[in-house]
DNA sequence: GTCTATATACAGATAGAC
DNA sequence: GTCTATCTGTATATAGAC
């Protein structure tokens, strides 16, 4: 048996492996619905040597959880800084989280369904997180309202709705659908668009066929 | 100790609590996360006697679920029917799943995450009252692209994105924020019209401010 | 690093007295 | 309609041999 032995690139850690099989059943049947005897059994591994892997339940969960928010934080925070426009920043910051929901499904699914299962400093984590990168799009909003470019009242209510809008495409995109996953990311980013009103120096509105925009998968942690 | 006795119209009766308390926990620690004991306790009964007011835990998650979903399909249904303007029947569509999201937050919350919880005939009932809700969402988006209202290449993907923003006001709303219920449906039901980029005649954008609408709270099942 | 065996707590649900 | 007592299975986690 292969442990820790170098060997081709894309071969698979057990680690990997219990970590990848564990973000499946959480995503299918909860956190809670999930044993410590599935999760063995879904890494092909006894529960004995599952806790060779991990520390326990909860922290498993925490790193998926931390795993999944901490590059989107990062590329949001990055696009934000590079781009000046904020139409190109919003329009970027909804493409790539929509490409991450689309491509990562399941580990979004149980980052987004699984908070309540944490308490205490795990909770606090995860929270500090997710907040920090909900305040990426709060000022993404909010500063194209405050260049004129976007219309909106409430620019806090704005950049949740879109961010919760966005996020649910973990719960059903399909490789398979009616949209590719780059079309998927302009339809996004299109709506967004329409939804802050997003309007020209002349007032006509302003869609994303007129931005120039990096890749949706650009910006990798 | 009172039981099914006539009292005053607002007294709760021992079934209405245990339902509600079952949602406050539901929501706060998921189904899984909720024990029978924890039913119990904060019903003020005992196991069995929590026993006495329901089948069993599965049941009375189906229960809260289709007491959700069932009027808010009712209503919309409803509107779709009443409203020849498909760009006011989308806008009081929203506007009343917004209403009821913020209303009814927790029973939302509870719909919205649980539905892994179920297996079988269970979920089979509750998926299909789901997908025949979403599906009047769907003919709403359709019905404004085939009038040259709206302006989107994917009605079904618009549909449930819009559906998912709106979802998604039961896990924030506070009465105590800055928007009140009514600005808060109007907002969202604009935003949805912007996404949508709906246009009047003329080719300008068509704005929620445009529109005579019912209360949103209009259609109640 | 992997196993067998097991500790301890809690899950959902029920029996049967009153 | 409510209770005490309890059944049976499963939960998370660990001990200690190999």
């Amino acid at each position: 048996m292969r442990t820790q032995k170098a060997g081709k690139a894309n071969d698979e850690t057990t680690r990997q492996r219990v970590v990848r099989s564990a973000i499946e059943r959480f995503a299918d049947k909860g956190f809670h619905g999930t044993g410590i005897r599935d999760l063995a059994e879904a890494a092909g591994l006894t529960t004995s040597t599952l806790y060779h892997y991990m520390a326990n339940k909860d922290d498993l969960l925490v790193e998926i959880m931390e795993s999944a928010i901490a590059p989107l934080k990062r590329a949001a925070e990055q696009i934000l800084e590079t781009h000046p426009d904020p139409a190109v920043a919003l329009a970027s910051i909804v493409e790539h989280h929509v490409w991450a929901h689309a491509s990562d499904r399941l580990a979004c699914i149980v980052t987004d369904t699984e908070v309540r299962a944490l308490s205490g400093e795990r909770l606090d984590r995860v929270m500090a997180l997710r907040d920090a990168y909900e305040g990426v799009w709060k000022r993404a909003v909010a500063a194209g309202i405050s260049a004129g470019i976007f219309h909106a009242d409430a620019p806090g209510v704005a950049a949740r709705a879109l961010l919760q809008m966005a996020t649910g495409v973990s719960h059903w995109f399909s490789p398979s659908g009616s949209l590719k996953l780059d079309e998927l990311c302009r339809f996004y980013s299109d709506g967004a668009l329409g939804f802050l009103k997003a309007r020209k120096p002349d007032g006509s509105a302003l869609e994303r066929a007129d931005l120039e925009l990096p890749a949706p998968n650009h910006y990798l942690g």
